[in-house]
DNA sequence: AAGGACACCAACCGCTGGATA
DNA sequence: TTATCCAGCGGTTGGTGTCCT
């Protein structure tokens, strides 16, 4: 078995901003040689510089299609439609917004819109409003692990709400309570999360949240009930096999990954229909929602 | 005017899947 | 078959500019 040499010396190379003589060696480079290996390309074009800088400065930055003026209005509500629909898959959004990286699309998120959502009363997580979050888990206090509850792990009888603590903020009785539930609902994602990564990275010991006796199912939390969107999409054919395998990678749907094979391709057109499709579905659900988007 | 808080974003880090020797 | 590399990806960090007191 044959071993290739290592792309750099990471010890060696230089690391930060980039310089204009830097940028323009880059340019230059591609100019006389076109994209091929990023590995050869520090040594070729002069650069001190690791192979997968020099990558990441040419998509990010240095791309001759890439818009540098701020995002308009128009492209701030395909952002939130598609973080709607298929949740942090910035590459997927940015390859709808020509001119824009996954980089620009994720920034701008959790600078800009993130914030935007939150002011508004909506979840930036779930798109959903905060109040119907409340409401939807209401009852959570039975399903959460008691070792793993915020700020009081010695407690091991359920949370009084009324008894949050006070002594903090001066807040009303019931921003006391929401806060406590918010604070137990961002717990809860915390153990989800958790629990879902390490049963990816290690399947045979899958981990099933076995919260006791409730209606509770983790991929509920997931941007636009994500499970149950995949397998929809799978079985109508909407999703080309590439989108559904990321879309579902990690949540438990390899067995319907298989049945992709014999599936019908179909265009990313299509893939954007059923975004616009689900889009529609929301506004009917949450017309303030949309119409909240206008605002910006 | 000073400096602390905040916002922005370029760049880096670490992981993953596919390719390769 | 195995070990390693590479490209792509999402999450995070840190430098810099701007705003506020």
């Amino acid at each position: 078995m044959g071993r290739r040499p290592p792309c750099c010396d990471k010890s060696h190379v230089k690391k930060g901003p980039w310089t204009a003589e830097e940028d323009a060696k880059i340019l230059a480079y591609v100019a006389n040689h076109g994209i091929g290996n990023w590995t050869l390309v520090p040594q070729k074009a002069g650069l001190n510089r690791c192979g997968k800088s020099c990558r990441l400065r040419w998509t990010n930055y240095l791309r001759p299609d890439l818009k540098h003026d701020s995002f308009t209005p128009h492209e701030e509500e395909l952002i939130l439609r598609y973080h709607q629909a298929i949740g942090s898959r910035w590459s997927l959004i940015a390859k709808q917004l020509p001119g824009r990286t996954d980089n620009d699309v994720k920034n701008h998120w959790n600078t800009k819109l993130k914030k935007k959502l939150s002011k508004m009363g909506i979840d930036p997580i779930t798109h959903k409003p905060f109040g119907q979050l409340l409401s939807d888990y209401g009852n959570i206090n039975d399903i959460i692990p008691q070792n793993t509850r915020p700020s009081d792990q010695r407690h091991h009888e359920p949370m009084d709400f009324s008894q949050a603590d006070s002594s903090l903020t001066m807040m009303d009785p019931l921003q006391e309570q929401q806060q406590a539930r918010m604070n137990l609902i961002t717990a809860h994602f915390q153990v989800i999360n958790e629990a879902a990564s390490s049963s990816t990275s290690s399947p045979e010991s899958k981990v099933q949240v076995n919260l006791p006796s409730s209606p509770f199912v983790w991929s509920d939390y997931l941007v636009g009930d994500q499970e149950q969107e995949c397998t929809n999409e799978l079985d109508s054919g909407i999703l080309p096999t590439g989108e559904y395998t990321s879309a579902c990678n990690g949540l438990g749907l390899d067995h319907k990954k298989k049945n992709l094979d014999d599936a019908t391709s179909t265009t990313s057109a299509s893939f954007v229909e059923s975004i616009l499709n689900q889009d529609r579905e929301m506004q009917f659900d949450y017309p303030q929602l949309l119409d909240g988007y206008s605002e910006y």
